[in-house]
DNA sequence: CGTATCATGTAACTAGTTACATGATTCA
DNA sequence: TGAATCATGTAACTAGTTACATGATACG
C-alpha cells in the first residue's frame, strides 16, 4: 500500500521528476535558483524524500558513471508515480493558501488539465480577494491607533495582494482567449548533464 | 543562562507581547487574522512557546478570573525579554529573506530604532531587487522552451517583486521626508477583554 | 596546496502539526 | 440536546535543519 504520508514537498519533487529525470543534486540546484518562489531546501530533506519515493515505487533510479566526475543517481517517475501525482493535483488546496503552496502547484501545470489549471488560478484569485478584503477591513478598523509596524505590514500585504489580483485577471483572460499552448514542452532549463 | 534556542516564531510572539500583554488564545486569534501575512499557527506551538518564554524569564503570567468565562493567563514581557528582543531585532536577517520573515520583523517596528527600520526596508529592497533580476534572467534564458507552469510561476514572481519594489520605494521616500511618527502607539486592535 | 564544485548520504536535533483531553457557557 | 465559542494544555508524530562524513576532480 503506497503510504499516503507523502506531503507537499515530496509531492513537489515528484512533480519535478514528472517533467524531467533528475538527480538529488540537480533538484537542489534547481530549487536554489527558485529560492524566492518556492523556497530552497537542504540535502538532508531531498535525499530522504527521494529514498521514500523510491521505496514506494513512485520513482526509479539509474546510476550513471562518468570518467571525470562522481557517479550520479538519476531518478525517473514511474506510472504509479504519475498516478499519485495526478491524484494530488486534483485534490483541492487548503483554504489558507500560502503563495508558496500555490506556486508549487502552478509550476506543475503540465499535470493539470486545461480546466484544472484555470480552476487553480481562479481559486487563488478568490483566496487573494478574501485576504485583500480582510486586510482592508483591519486597516479601516484600526486607522490611527495601530502600531507603525502593523500599519506598514498591512500596507505591504495590500500592495502584494493587488499585484496578484491584477496578474491573475490578466492571465485568466489571456488563457481564456487562446486555446492554451498545452503541448507539454518538457525540460526545466537545468541541463541534466547526463 | 537564557538559552539562545529561541527561534523566529518564539521571538515573534515575544515581540507581540512587547506591544501588549496577551493570552495564548489572544495570540491565536491575532495570528489568524494575519494568516496571509505571517502565517497562522496551532495551539500546539503557541502554548509550548509561551511556557518556554516563561521558563527563560522573558515573560510573566497573570491569571485573570472571570465569572462567566474560563480564567485566562495573560503574559507580559519582562525587562530581560525586551533585552533579548532588542538583540534579535539588531541581528541581520538571513540573506534568502522570505516575505514572511520580513513581515514578522516589520510588524515589530516599534522595537527598531528609526535607522534600524529604514535599514530593514532597504535590505528588503536590495534582496527583492536581486531576486527580480534572477527571475528575469531565468525567464530570458529559457523563453520558449520552458514548461508552461514554470513560465507562469516566473511571471507571477516578477509581478509580485515589482509590486514590492514599488511599495518599498514609496515608503522609503515617505519615511525620509517625515521625521517619522515614532511615538509608539501601543495596542494591536485585539481588545484583550480583561 | 588549499579551496571550490560535484555528488551522496546519515544522525542528532528542532520545530511544528494533528489529534486528543478537559470543561464552562451561550445560543438555536 | 447539540453545537459553537472560550480557554488551556499534552503526546505522538512528521518534517525539516544543521552538522558531519566521504571522496574525486579542477582551478588558481
Amino acid at each position: 500500500m503506497a503510504s499516503r504520508t507523502l506531503r507537499s514537498f515530496r509531492q513537489f519533487i515528484l512533480g519535478l521528476l514528472s517533467q524531467q529525470p533528475m538527480s538529488g543534486y540537480d533538484i537542489k540546484r534547481f530549487l536554489k535558483s527558485l529560492d524566492w518562489l518556492v523556497g530552497s531546501s537542504s540535502f538532508g530533506s531531498i535525499y530522504p524524500a527521494l529514498h521514500a519515493l523510491l521505496a514506494n515505487g513512485l520513482v526509479t533510479v539509474d546510476v550513471v558513471y562518468h570518467q571525470d566526475r562522481p557517479p550520479r543517481k538519476i531518478y525517473s517517475i514511474t506510472e504509479a508515480g504519475r498516478q499519485v501525482l495526478k491524484e494530488w493535483i486534483n485534490q483541492p488546496v487548503a483554504s489558507s493558501g500560502s503563495m508558496r503552496a500555490f506556486l508549487m502547484r502552478l509550476m506543475l501545470a503540465s499535470n493539470f488539465s486545461q480546466d484544472g489549471l484555470i480552476a487553480h488560478l481562479k481559486q487563488r484569485r478568490s483566496q487573494v480577494e478574501v485576504q485583500h478584503a480582510t486586510l482592508e477591513q483591519i486597516a479601516r478598523a484600526q486607522d490611527e491607533m495601530t502600531d507603525l509596524g502593523q500599519r506598514l505590514a498591512l500596507e505591504y500585504g495590500l500592495a502584494v495582494a493587488m499585484a496578484e489580483l491584477a496578474w491573475l485577471d490578466r492571465t485568466l483572460e489571456r488563457l481564456s482567449k487562446q486555446p492554451l499552448p498545452m503541448e507539454v514542452a518538457h525540460g526545466n532549463g537545468i541541463t541534466p548533464t547526463v
